[in-house]
DNA sequence: TCTGCCGGTGTGAGCGTTAACACTGCCACC
DNA sequence: GGTGGCAGTGTTAACGCTCACACCGGCAGA
């Protein structure tokens, strides 16, 4: 009596398994995974019937088991930070669809605080999982840090997170986007151009400063210290307030479109009027960027692309079976709207 | 000689296992299982020799395996829509971390489209996982269709996906929100107030319609034809420019914030200032909302609230193996800033 | 006619883990 | 001084699947 109750307990709720199905068809399990597996060599007649009884039974097959027999989890690991920002949203968004695609499941363990030990943890998180494979679109240093430490066996992709040893990467250039902001604000007049960056210990933050400060070196213009906001508009607000006062500031070029917003708020505040007395360039071009006031001339990077390319690079290695060396680079464009002038 | 090497060709890169393990810590591979799912009677002395053992192994409990016993996969899966959205992205970054902290991995499915097909695919995909639970962050009927669907068995929670049959959901109380809004400009001596609405086949719409005409009915104020967007500061935006040329329209109460942004814009164009001569209320409370021109007073809700308190849900359900009849709705809160007046 | 091969199918083993149960000392209790 | 119990450990059998291989009949080529 004991023994039956108790010999019934394991299996939950009498979910399918392939034997059932196999009986119901009147073939051999193994029959039925081969009509899983679309193997050739089923006759057709016998593949119906056993599509007909998995659907009967409403039958799907435990990836578990799966799993531990193919060595295969057929997911991929993503490690996120800020999901809230725009530009990672976007990116995930992207990643997922094409993982799909691809024939992918996604998981995604978000990265707590900026420091290293976070990140690490959810990358462990995420080997716990056998992954196949994992993109990090948490495009700190700390994120770096963490990558370089993961074993070489395992494919690994980072957004945005710098060039370095040996970590597949993929990213906008964004020495060549902070370039064409600075570059236009310089042709159209301006004596210098001002800079509110994102946080440093963010690689894109340094390679636009990069290009920023590049730019205004080739042309002889006197650079002006960086201020460092947090990507938020409270914090553009904050560091244009500072610059609002100074007659020579003429132009400032943000870290990002947020960080814009923010500032064009406080030049309103201040009584300098966009674009006649100031000119103000993002970066990133997010869906509002055109409805400010005024629409804002911004850098505008193609995160679906950057999703979609790291995915690419992430199953490239795992088919391969090798950690690939490659870096790839996205040229962005500048889109020039009202924000600007001389 | 085939034999051997064939025999070495399975374990892929030759990753320890449990008795890899327990043969260097000179224990049986019962007592590694022991040390690792944290059972009381292993002496502290041998927990010691196994976890060491561990890690110098660098040794992770393979989970397919585990799962495949436990029955157990300790997922969680997510079905998004358009994680691009605000709202939807606060949420999904609030569940992850509150899942993390529950103990259960998180695994995206997003739907491609707004039909029902789309999510119930995205549904499948995760059922396929074996996921324990399902919450869904795409609040459109079709969601809640598919959602009717899926079996009793397999726990279930819908983000602002309107009451209904058997599925517990988790929601900001949208006719409050938008009766909140509403009753702000009225009281603020217009006349009647004019709403932009999201798209139709999304609850969060119809119940913010509701709120805001039941509203109008109270204090007798006539009803303008609800004029409907797509939550895009665009669409917000080609709605209000329709509105601004009419002088009767004194009060604009917007569906989002993205569409007050575009609003606030096409008023702009049209000359007529906010909030002097129009009032504009959005929805959501971005981050960016206090930075507008002029900051926007909007209806707040606290996605994070809505993540962490839909996983409760969640994770209730599965601890108790039935699904439950809840349903949850927050509160929202009008924040009142400068772009409403009388 | 026999051999060989190939399409179509079944059989058995094994993936790495947990659960159940068995076993060994040792201590407490009557 | 037996009996019981319990802490600490080992042994064995699943879990549901895929892989390798065995098998069977038929057809082509010798």
């Amino acid at each position: 009596m004991t023994g039956l109750a108790h010999g019934g307990e394991r299996r939950a709720r009498g979910k399918p398994v392939m034997m059932d199905v196999a009986r119901l068809a009147g073939v051999s399990h193994q029959t039925v995974s081969r009509v899983l597996n679309e193997h050739p060599s089923v006759r057709s007649e016998t593949r119906e019937r056993v599509l007909r009884a998995m659907e009967e039974l409403d039958y799907r097959r435990n990836s578990a088991a799966r799993a531990l027999v193919t060595n295969r989890s057929h997911t991929l690991g993503l490690v996120t930070f800020d999901t809230t920002l725009v530009g990672p949203s976007s990116t995930v968004y992207a990643i997922e669809r094409a993982a799909r695609d691809a024939g992918y499941f996604v998981s995604v363990a978000s990265a707590r605080s900026l420091d290293e030990g976070s990140v690490a943890n959810a990358i462990n998180r995420l080997r716990e999982q056998a992954v196949e494979g994992i993109i990090t679109v948490a495009p700190m240093d700390s994120a770096l840090a963490a990558l370089a430490r993961v074993p070489a066996d395992i494919p690994l992709v980072g957004i945005g997170v710098g060039e370095a040893m040996g970590v597949p990467m993929v990213s906008v250039d964004n020495i060549a986007g902070a370039a064409m902001a600075t570059k236009h604000l310089v042709d159209l007049g301006h004596a210098t151009v001002h800079h509110i960056s994102g946080p440093p210990e963010w690689p894109e933050t340094r390679e636009r400063v990069t290009g920023w400060r590049t730019t205004l070196r080739q042309v002889g213009a006197p650079e002006a210290p960086v201020l460092s906001g947090d990507w938020s508009s409270r914090s553009g607000y904050e560091a244009a307030r500072m610059l609002a006062s100074d007659p020579d500031v003429t132009a400032i070029f943000c870290g990002n479109d947020q960080m814009a917003l923010g500032a064009l708020r406080a030049l309103h505040e201040a009584g300098r009027d966009v674009p006649t007395e100031v000119s103000v360039v993002g970066f990133d071009d997010i869906p509002e960027a055109a409805y400010l006031l005024p629409p804002l001339t911004t850098v505008q990077q193609d995160f679906a692309a950057l999703g979609r390319a790291s995915l690419e690079l992430l199953v490239e290695q795992i088919m391969a079976g090798v950690r690939t060396q490659q870096h790839m680079r996205f040229p962005p464009e500048l889109v020039v709207r009202e924000s600007t002038g001389r």
